[in-house]
DNA sequence: ACCGGTCCATACACTACTGTATCCTCCCGG
DNA sequence: CCGGGAGGATACAGTAGTGTATGGACCGGT
């Protein structure tokens, strides 16, 4: 008579789980509820496992998050290594398909946006973290940079609008990450970026 | 021969404590670890007292997060309502100055800053917060657009560009939060930010 | 048929919290 | 000098989480 326990939230494979299975999980919880809310007695509850699997993949949490954060590393090099080829001939094509793939980040909805997010909010409390989002922000400066470069001869103002082409980037991440009506969309930015940072500088 | 018991963290007061002090802590402890870092515990630890103090003067911990939340809130609003009426004759000086407010933050170093980041980081769990945020949000822009509404004669422009100077702003409080070599620093973004979306349209 | 991986369950011990209930201690006014 | 209220201590019960140890179950190959 007691009410079928109900598997708590889509168990959801009954096969067999490797090492990627959990980080997919702790990266959805990661995106989810901030990286306190990455538990491993939550994520084998969501995977529709006991802890005993966790505990055979993983030596044990701090490992999961290093692997996690190892991941995205490689993943975010890999990325700024692909974007360094300019996608068109065209300086200012280029800087608007990089913006594209920067609001977009990955394609993957707002995932990508609010993983990083609760990533740089671990690296408020972690040194490690700190240096190696410094790292990946200087990788994207400069790569931001080169590509402004090509539509301005000054190398100091190619840095200049770089930076302000990222730090509105990032910026936008806070408002993108939660859709709400009032907030900018991804079209806007687009336009207003294009206009006062990119289009002033393209003869 | 046990090692002396040695109070844990600087128990900041022998004196007798109000529900600002609570408060002033959670504050602290949200700056340092973000809001999954406030609990009464520790709190009462960094205190100097145990937690039937802190039942006396709140609820629960849902009524100290409320209460943060709300002196937080009212000291923004406060905040903006000071800061529209002009610093300055001149519009540009006057932008320049909201700048440096909107940078320091309140004077209070980085933890303006740190807090602001943490609680959007909890308004990305909490929809309460969320909206909290959007009209704070909402309510910064409509500021900032009227100051740009000073220098251009367009108000679409007025809003482009302080759209750009706020989203560059929150941007910027990621890396300013946690200062660290190669990060922009605040002279650097004032120097930028004026150069590109302020004195273009200074006429 | 059995055997060694691979993956998982179960049970246990432990820690870090939250709430609640009850008692204690100043201290200040009458 | 005493009574009450503000502020705090102590003790108890409960929850949520980590690790560890151990014993399966279910394969594949030989």
């Amino acid at each position: 008579m007691v009410p079928a326990p109900a598997p708590p939230t889509t168990p959801t494979a009954a096969v067999r789980l490797n090492r990627d299975d959990w980080l997919d999980a702790a990266f959805a919880a990661a995106v989810e509820h901030g990286f306190d809310g990455v538990r491993v007695l939550v994520l084998a509850d969501t995977l529709g496992v006991t802890r005993g699997s966790f505990y055979w993949h993983f030596k044990d949490h701090a490992e999961l998050i290093a692997a996690l954060l190892e991941r995205w590393r490689a993943a975010e090099a890999a990325s700024n290594q692909r974007l360094q080829q300019p996608a068109s001939d065209d300086p200012v094509k280029d800087l608007e398909q990089l913006l594209d793939a920067a609001l977009a980040h990955g394609g993957a909805d707002l995932s990508n946006m609010r993983f990083e997010l609760a990533l740089r909010g671990l690296g408020r409390r972690d040194a490690a973290v700190a240096a190696m989002l410094l790292e990946v922000d200087q990788a994207r400066m400069a790569l931001f940079a080169g590509k402004f470069a090509r539509i301005t001869p000054d190398t100091k103002t190619a840095i200049d609008l770089a930076a302000l082409f990222y730090l509105t980037i990032v910026g936008s991440f806070q408002a993108l990450s939660r859709p709400q009506a009032a907030h900018p969309t991804k079209q806007y930015l687009t336009e207003i970026i294009g206009r006062y940072l990119i289009k002033p500088q393209a003869r």
